[in-house]
DNA sequence: TATATTCTGAGACTCATTCTCAATAATAAA
DNA sequence: TTTATTATTGAGAATGAGTCTCAGAATATA
């Protein structure tokens, strides 16, 4: 399922320990695809008999993010979003203001025209955001 | 300074009152093209005199903003920050991670792209959000 | 001017996220 | 393996940007 030694790994680098809830919490964000948020994590963790607290949540959540396994969204509607950074390569996201629905899209001639901007510039690239606001075909 | 129709065409548009705080809060905005937060140009209004309260603060930039006088930026650290739109073309940001400077930036390709991507997918473009994180020259 | 309606400000409230700290669990040492 | 050390956890308190409430103030209408 969840490839464990990715998540060893990225606690032994950050000299942190392995633990039930850590493990769980990975599981849960190998479970699915979709982009979550903190709250429907903690509640399908909770269904699953997998009782971890909002604070470790949140904490591991943290960790899973710097070391590149988790991705985290931010939509502007103060919630963040999660998703798993395993299955899937590089893309950004289209979302629906209407319905909600995220759609994920990438663009190679896009990423390169960022890089040369940022090189212009003299800066270094460390991340990018990039979010198309839609209706969906569903909504109009 | 700023154009006071631009304030009393969107206020009738909305059917609002024209009032002395509104005005107060659309000439702070158009004062500088930086990209400020709710206190910092709260605090700028105190100090010029101009006593406003965060409530209506708050409430005439959420005017400003759905009327397309004001762009509202969401960096993830939330808070949001605020610029006007009258002085300037539209235009992204680059973020500095260490120390917070913005810059703006144009690319007609990205833009064209942003636009085939929505169309392919049968969507109709509301807005976008595009931010390149980067370490600045003067961090680096 | 009188009346109706909108606006404002002070502070209470919200809600996602972070913090605190005593109890617990994982690791290291003996 | 037992003990000692250190990190982790969870419950709930705290935080903080932003929103809401509602009585009094300002503006518009008759």
């Amino acid at each position: 399922m969840s490839p464990p030694d990715l998540l060893k790994k990225a606690l032994k680098k950050e000299g942190l320990r392995y633990t039930h809830q850590r493990q769980s919490i990975w599981d849960e964000m190998c479970a699915t695809n979709d982009h979550r948020d903190a709250e429907e994590i903690y509640l399908s963790l909770r269904n699953k008999g997998k009782n971890v607290s909002r604070a470790t949540l949140y904490r591991t959540i943290d960790v899973l993010v710097n070391n590149r396994l988790v991705r985290k969204l931010e939509l502007g509607d103060g919630r963040a979003r999660y998703e798993n950074k395993i299955n899937s390569a590089h893309h950004d996201h289209l979302i629906c203001i209407q319905c909600g629905k995220i759609e994920e899209f990438m663009d190679d001639e896009i990423e390169e025209r960022q890089n040369e901007i940022v090189k212009d510039f003299g800066f270094k690239m460390i991340r990018h955001i990039h979010q198309l606001f839609v209706i969906c075909n569903d909504c109009q």
